[in-house]
DNA sequence: CGGGACTCTGAACCCAACTTCAAGGTCTCT
DNA sequence: AGAGACCTTGAAGTTGGGTTCAGAGTCCCG
C-alpha cells in the first residue's frame, strides 16, 4: 500500500478502530495529517507504521505517555532507561504472578479436598495468603 | 483485637482507607454493620478478616465481582471453576510477559549497539515485534 | 440519481475501583 | 471549654484509554 488513504484504510491497515486514530491525533501521538478537498484526513504508509508501533509498545506495557516520549526520539540513553524500568516492572509482575499461581493452586487443592464435606475451604486458603505475601 | 470498633480502626487493622470500607459496604461486599448511638459504624473481628480476604483475592487477580461471588460461598465446584479460569488467565499473562521480556531485551541490545551512531534503533525493534506476536 | 458506506466535529459517555468534597456532627485530650 | 481528630452523608471527581453519539457532509456503485 502506498500514497494517500483515508482514516478507515489506515485503521484497517493498522488494525485499530478509526475512533482510536482520531484519539491518538487528539492526544498528540499522531501528527495532524493533510486533508482532502472534502476535509478527509489523508494518511501515508509512515502513519501505519507509527500506529503499529504505538500498539506494539502498548502491548509491551508502555503507557501512551511513555510511547510519546519514545516517539520524540529521545536520546538513546533516556530510551534505554525507560526500557530498563519496564524490564524491572515486568520481572516484578512475573514474580507476583508466580505467587498468585501458588495461591490459586493451593486453593484448588483445598477445594478438592473439602469437596466431600461440602464446605468450601478456599476462602481460608486465600485469606491466609494475605500474610505470606 | 476484639469487640466493637469504629471504621478507622477497621481500616487500620485491614490496612485500607476508611473510604474503601464505605465503598465496599455501598457495593454490598461488606454487610451494613450495627451503629453506635451517635450513628458510627461498629465492626467486629470478622469484618477485618473479610476485608483482608477481599484484598487478598484482589491481589490474586479477582475482580470485586468475582470476590462477591466467592463470598456468597457458592458451591465448591463453581468456586473451583472460577479459580481454574484465573489460573488460565495467569498463565496466559505470564506468557505475554515472557514475550515482552524478549522484545525489551532485544530493544536494549539494539539500543546499545546503535549508541555510537547516535540514532536509536529501538523504535524499529519494537515495531518489528508487532508482527511476530 | 439513489442509497449505503464512509467521513467530519465536539461533547459526552464508558469501565473499575476508588477518592475527594462539602458541610456538618462527635469524641477525646488537656 | 476549645482544639483537633474522628465520624456522617450523598454526590461528584479521578485515572487511562478509549468509544459513542448526533447531526451533517461526501463518496462510490449500479
Amino acid at each position: 500500500m502506498s500514497g494517500a488513504f483515508t482514516i478507515g484504510k489506515l485503521a484497517k491497515a493498522a488494525d485499530v478502530p478509526a475512533s482510536t486514530v482520531r484519539y491518538y491525533e487528539r492526544t498528540g501521538l499522531l501528527r495532524r495529517p493533510p486533508r482532502s478537498a472534502s476535509n478527509y484526513r489523508l494518511y501515508g504508509d509512515e502513519d501505519v507504521y507509527r500506529v503499529r508501533f504505538i500498539r506494539a509498545a502498548q502491548a509491551t506495557g508502555f503507557t501512551l505517555d511513555d510511547v510519546a516520549e519514545l516517539l520524540k526520539r529521545s536520546p538513546c540513553h533516556r530510551v534505554q532507561r525507560r526500557i530498563e524500568e519496564r524490564l524491572k516492572e515486568v520481572s516484578m509482575r512475573m514474580k507476583d504472578l508466580r505467587r498468585v499461581q501458588r495461591v490459586l493452586r493451593a486453593a484448588l487443592t483445598t477445594c478438592q479436598e473439602h469437596e466431600p464435606t461440602g464446605r468450601c475451604g478456599v476462602i481460608d486458603t486465600i485469606s491466609a495468603s494475605a500474610r505470606s505475601k
